[in-house]
DNA sequence: CAGGATCCGCCTCGATACTG
DNA sequence: CAGTATCGAGGCGGATCCTG
């Protein structure tokens, strides 16, 4: 069909735009970021275990589907110890690794990431 | 006061998490990024055509918002020269051309972040 | 313990109309 | 042209209840 009107098409993206939105929404979803860089520090963790390691009170509810997207993308692998009571265990990938090298270092050469600081209003 | 207690304070934040995570947010917001990689291909635009030169149809008052957020936080400057018919001109800081070159360009240690392709489900 | 199902409030964004 | 004001819809996440 005709593709030269633009704006129509979001998923199968137009012409011009940031390559990275998709990343950089995917990332900041509600403790997203937060679930990474704590996997990055533990190389494996329960299910429990990761909720109370971050930083506040995240629902069941959210955490589940969170890690439910890592995993459909390959950032983290979810290994079932079956048994009762219920055991479930996460860890990185490698490409999860690599995630989690963005947000916890700053050797890039926007090294200087860290230092921005975002006002709220 | 006692501050043993987590998960109360979340923009004095807590004691671990990623810290990158507001600036994450940040970008993530709609059409951020495109914003920023817009500008970064300009060096100087019009309210108008930075609106024009977005992938899809943004709110006169979302941009609105957005290019403020950008001015307030130091990655853009906003030249008004006056007259009539208005005439106004966004341009990146030299921080803002900072941010530009995470979006655009993936020489970093994590250069394979382009490549990376999120699922929606 | 590790989640799934529901319900529901909030916040964000888009659409529309108006102004200097 | 470059915005602002208002309204309304949609989604995203929290809280709660329930299960194997």
């Amino acid at each position: 069909m005709d593709e030269t009107l633009p704006g129509k098409s979001e998923t199968l993206d137009s012409p011009p735009g940031c390559q990275l939105d998709h990343l950089l929404k995917f990332l900041a979803q509600e403790w997203m970021s937060h679930i990474v860089w704590a996997l990055g520090r533990n190389t494996t963790m329960r299910f429990g275990a990761l909720r109370r390691a971050l930083p506040g009170p995240i629902s069941a509810r959210v955490l589940s589907a969170r890690l439910k997207e890592l995993e459909t993308n390959g950032f983290v692998v979810r290994r079932d110890i079956g048994a009762l009571p219920l055991h479930v265990e996460y860890s990185l990938t490698e490409q999860g690794g690599r995630l989690d090298a963005l947000l916890s270092r700053s050797e890039t050469p926007a090294q200087d990431l860290n230092l921005i600081q975002i006002k709220n209003s």
